[in-house]
DNA sequence: ATGTCTTTGTGAACGCGTGCACAAAGATTG
DNA sequence: CAATCTTTGTGCACGCGTTCACAAAGACAT
C-alpha cells in the first residue's frame, strides 16, 4: 500500500482494525456494483472475489461490523452497502477543500468520483493572485487570504493539500489552526501535525519506486554478483575532504 | 497507506521485507534533501524524525542492505543514497507510458517529480482520436492502436494506467500482453493480472473514505447511541418482495 | 594506549493481520 | 418434522512488522 497514516499508531478505532477500515471501501465498491445490477444477496466468496480479497478475511471484516449475514444464503446487498456506508461516515456530507490547484489540483476539482461518495468539494484554494476567481471545474477559486473563513464558514474538516512540497508544511498548519482534523497530501513531504490530526499521503515517486525495486529483481533473477560500490564509505577525517568524487547518483 | 500490491502474498524479496521497500524512497527523499545541503553524515536519529519513522525501525531497515553505517558517528549521506537508489533500481533509467490522457493522465504527464528519479516519459497513450498528435507536456499522445508498438520499441516495462474504471482491466490486458510488469493504476478498479505482474493502486476515493471513518469517529466521541438501523436485513422468502424500501443510501 | 562517549546493529518480546478449518446456524427439500 | 446442504462466524496458529533495550564497535580525547 502506498498509503499511510501518520500519528495513532494503528490504534484500534472502537474494535474496528486499521487494516478491515481500509478495505471497508473496496467491499463497498464492489457491492454497489451489485447494488445497481439489483442482485438481492452475495456470498462471501463472491464479494470476496470482487473485491480481490480473501473470503475469510471478508468474513471477519464484516464480523466487526456485526452479524449481519445469513448462514446459508449470504448477505444482503442493500443492507450492507447502509451498513458500511454508515460506518464509513458516508450518510453524511463531508465538505472539503483543495489547496494549491495547479495540474493536479485541477484534475482533482474535475474529479466526479468525489460527490459520488458523499464528498463535496466546498472550495478550491490557491496563493496565486491570478488564479482567484478564474473557475476550474465550476468552481470559482478563491486566494488563500480567504482560507480560515472558508474553512470556519462551511464546516470544513477535511484538506486535500496540492501545493509544491515546499509550501505543503506551511499550507497544513494553516488548515489545521483552521480547524481541519484530515488532511490527503499530495505533496512529496512528511507533514508533522498535532495529535487529533489525521494525516494520509499519496506519493506517486514513491509508488513508481517501489515498482522499481520489484522491477528490477525480476529482470535480474539469475544474474550473478550485482555492480556493486568498489569504495567503502568515508570514515575517519576525510569527511567532505579532498572530494572523493562519489559515482554520480541523481541531481534531486 | 492507501496503496497495497496485488499478488504476491508480500513474500520477502531477496530478504528485504516489503514493509522495508516500501520506506526506502522515503529514507531516500530525505537523504537527497540533506545532500543538497552538502550534510556528510546523519545519525539514524536525525535521519528517522526527517523520514518521520522510528529509528530503531531505520536501522533495522538499513540493516537488510548490509552494514553501512559507522558506530558513533551515522551514516555517510552521499554513500547511502548511492545504496539505496542501487537497491532500488533507480541507478538505470525506466521509461515509463501513461495510458488516459485525461485530466488526471495529463497532469502526470507534467509532473516533474518522475524525471528526477529516474523514471522517463517514453509514451503517452490514448483511446480518442481526437488526442492523437496532439502534445501534452511536451510530448504527442499517440493513438491506442500503437500501444503494442510503442512498448516493444521502447522496451518498457512499467505502466501508468489513468483511463476511466470500465476501460481500466482491458488497458491492463493488453498492457500485459504487451510485455509490461509493472503496473500503476489510478482507476477505481480492482485488476487481475497473471502472475509476475506487479500491480499498485492509487484510489483518491479509498483514502477520502478513511478519512471520513476516523473524521466521524472524532465527531462523535462520547456521543450517545448512533442512528442504527431499524429493520434487520430481509430475510426467507421476502426477497426483493413488495418492495421493504430500504433507507435511501448514495446513488453510485 | 587507555578510557570515555556516541551510535550502530540486532536479539527478543509483543501485537497485529492473515488464512485455515470447522462447528453451528439457518435455508431448503422431501 | 427430519434430513441435508450451504454458508456464515470465529477459534486458532502462524508469520510479519514494530519497538525496546543493550552489547559491541568505533571515534575521539588525553
Ligand atoms: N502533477 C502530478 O501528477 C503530481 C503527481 C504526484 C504528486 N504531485 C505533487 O502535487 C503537488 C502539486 O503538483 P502540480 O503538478 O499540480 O504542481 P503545480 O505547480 O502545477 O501546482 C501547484 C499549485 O499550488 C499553488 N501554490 C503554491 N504555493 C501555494 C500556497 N502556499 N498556498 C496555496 N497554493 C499554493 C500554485 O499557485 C500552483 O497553482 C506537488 O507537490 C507535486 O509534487 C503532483
Ligand atoms: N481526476 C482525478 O483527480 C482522479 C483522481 C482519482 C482517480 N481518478 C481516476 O483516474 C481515471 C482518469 O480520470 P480522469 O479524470 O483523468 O478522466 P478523464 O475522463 O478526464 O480521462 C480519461 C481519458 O482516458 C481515455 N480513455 C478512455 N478509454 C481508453 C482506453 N480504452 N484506452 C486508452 N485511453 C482511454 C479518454 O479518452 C480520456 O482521455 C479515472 O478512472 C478516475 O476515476 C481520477
Amino acid at each position: 500500500m502506498a498509503t499511510g497514516r501518520t500519528h495513532r499508531p494503528a490504534t484500534r478505532s472502537r474494535g474496528i482494525p486499521e487494516a478491515t477500515v481500509a478495505r471497508l471501501p473496496l467491499y463497498l465498491r464492489a457491492l454497489t456494483a451489485l447494488s445497481e445490477r439489483s442482485v438481492p444477496t452475495v456470498s462471501s466468496e463472491e464479494l470476496a472475489a470482487a473485491a480481490g480479497v480473501n473470503s475469510a478475511k471478508l468474513r471477519k471484516d464484516f464480523s466487526y461490523l456485526g452479524s449481519y449475514g445469513t448462514r446459508g444464503v449470504g448477505y444482503d446487498v442493500e443492507y450492507l452497502v447502509y451498513q458500511i456506508s454508515r460506518e464509513l461516515g458516508l450518510t453524511q456530507d463531508w465538505p472539503v477543500v483543495i489547496v494549491g490547484i495547479g495540474n493536479l489540483g485541477a484534475a482533482l476539482a474535475n474529479y466526479g468520483g468525489f460527490a459520488s461518495r458523499g464528498f463535496r468539494v466546498a472550495a478550491l484554494i490557491d496563493a496565486d493572485p491570478a488564479m482567484a476567481g478564474k473557475p476550474v471545474a465550476g468552481i470559482s477559486v478563491q486566494h488563500t487570504d480567504e482560507l480560515e473563513r472558508i474553512i470556519d464558514d462551511n464546516g470544513v474538516s477535511i484538506g486535500v493539500i496540492a501545493t509544491p512540497a515546499g509550501a505543503a508544511q506551511q499550507v497544513c498548519d494553516r488548515l489545521v489552526a483552521a480547524g481541519i482534523t484530515s488532511i490527503l497530501n499530495f505533496a512529496p513531504t512528511v507533514l508533522s501535525v498535532p495529535e487529533g490530526v489525521d494525516v494520509r499521503k499519496v506519493d506517486l515517486s514513491i509508488e513508481l519506486q517501489i515498482l522499481a525495486f520489484h522491477e528490477q529483481r525480476k529482470a535480474g533473477e539469475g544474474e550473478a554478483a550485482e555492480d556493486r560500490l568498489p569504495p567503502p564509505p568515508a570514515t575517519k577525517s576525510d569527511r567532505k575532504g579532498p572530494d572523493g568524487d562519489l559515482p554520480a547518483v541523481m541531481p534531486a
